[in-house]
DNA sequence: CGCATCTCAGGAATACTGAGATCA
DNA sequence: CTGATCTCAGTAGTCCTGAGATGC
């Protein structure tokens, strides 16, 4: 690249963009977790690892509840949950009061599993935050709530 | 869902963690400022923004600099200057030293365009960062910073 | 030969929309 | 009828891999 200035640049446009690097850092995150998962050689992805996660906060939810809870998509909780019992991790049963909805539980194996990829998930977790002190991090977390959760 | 608590659940093992926080702010951030894009009119994407920019920030560069500069990949900078070429707002020209190489260069109508868009990511910006004091800006930005560029 | 560049083809995961069917 | 739910089909944007062709 040239290193001539030019006009009216002032502040750089990108770099200090708080999108921008809102963005990078959801890129570098997700890297990061996509290498352990695909690592893990267990054939689950992030999203079978929200919807896993979610059971177990949670308990026996219906698919509506878990696509509200984890930001997955109405659309896309139905396929992951169908990897997720063919892989016997979890069990669509019918809700008797209201026969349209199911309701979602964690198998043993389920949770087995869960606590496999939360050892994976904490590994990555601990490279993408590597860069701060503890206190750093606790200060990230608390602004990122804010920014999620506007209460 | 349920209210009980069971087995081993201790902290909240999605919502407290740092990659779903960053994941979930990245899609809010995300949705935010495709919304803005969209409603521009201009049929210009992030993509689109992210080569005008980095063009403005540092001159003319290769196709190659774009790509290590923005986080787009080589693979897609093709197709988006593609698209930015027929709009008029960037010109191709073989590098004489290096004709294998390609130097982007801004057009006055790319000049332009980029400061419509620029006012349209300020806005969304400032709805993304709304619930967030000036200084609580800043102190995010410093963190992002640091965990983009851990130097 | 090496290496970098530009280009194209295509895959995988994410995010979303629309519509049909079921049922309280 | 309204509204929520589950399901399927399909689209779009992002991120990535592989490979071919060109030029230093």
């Amino acid at each position: 690249m040239q290193n001539e200035p030019h006009v009216g640049s002032g502040p750089a446009r990108l770099r200090d963009r708080p999108t921008w690097l809102i963005s990078r850092t959801y890129a570098r995150s997700h890297r990061i977790l996509n290498e352990a998962f695909a690592q893990s050689e267990t054939g689950l992805r992030s999203y079978h690892y929200r919807l896993l996660a979610a059971l177990d906060e949670a308990g026996p939810s219906s698919q509506a509840e878990l696509s509200r809870g984890t930001g997955v998509d109405r659309s896309d909780v139905v396929g992951v949950l169908g990897d997720l019992e063919r892989a016997g991790l979890i069990r669509r049963t019918v809700d008797p009061a209201h026969r349209r909805r199911n309701i979602v539980t964690l198998t043993g194996a389920g949770e087995q599993q869960l606590k496999a990829l939360d050892r994976v998930v904490d590994e990555a977790q601990e490279r993408v935050m590597a860069p701060l002190t503890t206190s750093e991090r606790t200060r990230l977390l608390q602004l990122l709530r804010r920014l999620e959760d506007p209460a």
